[in-house]
DNA sequence: TATTATACCTAAAGATTATAGGTATTCAAA
DNA sequence: TTTGAATACCTATAATCTTTAGGTATAATA
């Protein structure tokens, strides 16, 4: 079992929103699920975090949510608002910046 | 004046311990000036952050002291100490990891 | 002489994630 | 058949890390 990837804060909420931005439409369990299965088993997303993370985003207006029962448990799929879609752009030119200026300071070779 | 590029958390000792590594010996001013120096001012550490960790770095043993005094002024020269170096290379592995996954998850293509 | 740059520091607040629970249903194995 | 794993949601609290907003002091510059 090889050890767990920490999250490194503030990259919770764009996983979440390019994952809907590429998928559509997904329950919180299935972003969790895509994570693992992305990532070899390497990351996993704590519902601790993930949940809040929903709430805190349908809150602020960049997430839409419909419940759905199926096989007799309760889905809450959730989707990107219009906003949502301008906050993903926003968020992965972030995340990109961030990567690019750290490729810059610890001097990483990227494959 | 852009955007100040926010860190991810968790990237702090990365960068405080990779300059260290790549430059020999450093004090804090100068690690905030290297930053802003490499990203073109996109990224600035603030001494409220880089202090405090600088004092627990020293405290976990990765780093040793040397004060001096310059222009009238005292400095607190920083190096890596044997473990110090041994935590760097585990830190830049945590990095690229956590790199290549983002880049997995969110279909990032890097130029 | 007033401001900027250099050089260090800390306390408190804020943001984000992890830990550690909880409920409930379905499915597979024993 | 009942026990455990997987599915699917949730919250409260703790832990972690950084920002904000101060502080001190010296040297150089305007």
């Amino acid at each position: 079992m090889a050890k767990q990837q920490q999250l490194y804060k503030g990259s919770l909420n764009t996983i979440i929103m390019k994952l809907l931005a590429e998928n559509g439409r997904m329950y919180g369990y299935e972003i969790t699920q895509k994570v693992k299965e992305i990532t070899a088993g390497e990351m996993s997303l704590t519902e601790g975090a993930l949940y809040p993370a929903l709430h805190k985003l349908e809150a602020d207006g960049f997430l839409d949510v419909d419940m759905e029962r199926v096989d007799g448990r309760v889905r809450k799929y959730y989707k990107l608002t219009e906003s949502g879609v301008t906050e993903t752009t926003n968020k992965m030119e972030e995340l990109e910046n961030f990567i690019r200026n750290m490729q810059h300071i610890v001097n990483l070779k990227l494959t």
